[in-house]
DNA sequence: AATGAATGAGACTTCATTCAT
DNA sequence: CATGAATGAAGTCTCATTCAT
């Protein structure tokens, strides 16, 4: 059994960074089953053997990748919560954070499913969603308490407006349906989460 | 090249809804990508030949299978709604619609997910899926106005609603989130989707 | 192992000529390993299962094809040959046989073409095609001789003005070498011939 | 959509080799449909899978093997036409052609057959056996004409006399007629082509 | 005699992973 | 560390032939 390099050099570093970026590309491009090895070492710039030189297998890539989705991906929705101070005025805060939902899912959309779909076939994926599921509610309902608001149940009530903020903004990237009026639909997701928290 | 048999005899009918079946079960367990035609046909207790006689190759099976999931997953959800009756009280309707999703993903929710992750890789799925969507929300509207209930951006209020269902029913099928009390969950989607519509 | 019928009744021996002109047909568009068997029955319009009530296997439909193709293809040939009397005109008659013989590939090239691909793979095929070789140079042979035409190794002669013709039927038919002037080819075939005869 | 190799490493270039003989060993011993890539592979000494990091598929193998006789075929016929020098002695030049026309034939004749087999089959061996003839056909025109030969419809001669020498390298090595005496063929064509050119 | 569904060996091809250089 | 050729198991699909009806 090969032991995987922990690259300290910074030229390792940033060929295993260069496959993991070329492994975020390919994944969101066609999906996880339709790249192959060869494909991310080619986008990647470096030889097929290499690969496994950084990561135990292919799948290992995707844990990576799925790391850095993570980091990338919701860190426009803390920053939105890092800005929370009290006295906390709703109508201003949440537009914010449903601009934020949006921005974030148009951004990462691709990834985002190929990654969720990932979900029900591997425990480390599975796990890795669901906790930071649960750290977007923790941060939300603590910045939400440290800005003076209280309230029952305030931790159901955060993930479900999370819930429904995602549901929206998956809503306005992918959706597209002919029918929906999307400015109705946006009034009507912030004067319901509005109600929810006032 | 070679056409597809479109099964005339009671034989061939059941040898195709077989293979279906077969297709069904092991998308549902293992996904798609890791399922192969040979185990399909294993399942199915026939040869590997014949599964190409009903079908094109895999993903013509994926198709059939998911009208079949489109069909026997969303029965129930329609069946509530051609129970509604003016005057429509949502204290008792909503229930009811709550149940049944959550019934719904409960015995559907492994091949959900297999048919959901297709949707960014395959037109088709996809199609069918937003087609599903925009059915669910047009029966939806019709039966609210029919049982008498009236509002501005109905179509946009239901689709939302639907959503925001979906979202909870998957919660407290897959997320199991520990540190959730579903029933307090619960009590939020219903008071907010109440105030929505009263 | 099943005995092959050997049909007595219309109806029997229609079914079996309807195949292998199927497979006449087929062999000479697609070629023999370009078509199947499904093909043959379809286009016969009988079942698939039922070729084998005729025919061993598709190797022996190839055998009756190859049979039918050498009785039409030959015919015109062997019937100018029997149209020599003596005395005898080489000047008329070689025009008739190059006719004859550009007919013949005009109207069989494509199953020719497949046909004599199998030579060097079946012997019983190889063996046909030599004996059917053999008897044309004989016919021809006899022909000329009945009709007063006597020479020293006349066989051979007769052998190689056969193939010649053939080479410029073949010619005719297929090459079509922007370069070339048919016309004077033929004048130099013909010439060449009357030659070798005269 | 994956890219062939193109080899330099000469490693790399012995393996496609290897694998081109290898193909037109099997092609010619049984045929290019009796031959299947991994019987290929196991000859060339290599796994089935690099076969298709050197060509697309089969048939890529074949194109290949084809240039290869292409070019090994027909050197002698070439090598002949290049020591062609005035004044021209047709006595003594056509013999070499012949013995030149049936050893190419000896050494080649299951290639050739295989090849020839899929000239209707396949456009592009269908063109490149066009393009060789009208090369042969052109050097030797051109050959005579260097060497001080003219005539009327020069191209017309030489491309029926050609077709009149493969004829009879072909009767040579395959037919075996018992009946024909082949001293005696030899004359008549070699005094039918002296004839022709004298 | 006839049908056409069914079989299963085997063809072609892909690709995660290993290894010689 | 790096390359890219090589491996071979496994996947998709075809088709000559058989068999239940």
């Amino acid at each position: 059994m090969e032991s995987i390099r922990t690259p300290k050099q910074q030229r390792a570093i940033d060929t295993k960074n260069r496959i993991i970026r070329a492994g975020y590309e390919l994944f969101a491009q066609k999906g996880y089953y339709n790249t192959n090895t060869a494909e991310i070492a080619k986008q990647a710039g470096v030889s097929t053997g290499i690969v496994y030189g950084y990561f135990h297998d292919k799948r290992d890539i995707l844990i990576d990748v799925l790391d850095i989705y993570i980091d990338q991906a919701y860190a426009p929705i803390f920053a939105v919560l890092d800005q929370f101070v009290a006295p906390l005025d709703f109508g201003t805060v949440l537009p914010q954070v449903l601009d934020a939902a949006v921005k974030v899912h148009r951004d990462n959309a691709a990834m985002h499913e190929t990654l969720h779909a990932l979900t029900s076939q591997d425990k480390a994926v599975e796990d890795k969603f669901l906790a930071l599921e649960e750290e977007v509610t923790s941060r939300m309902t603590a910045a939400l308490q440290e800005a003076g608001y209280h309230s029952d149940h305030l931790f159901e009530k955060v993930h479900w407006a999370m819930d429904s903020v995602q549901s929206f903004a998956h809503e306005c990237v992918f959706d597209q349906h002919g029918y929906i009026d999307y400015d109705a639909l946006r009034s009507i997701v912030e004067s319901t989460l509005l109600n929810l928290f006032v």
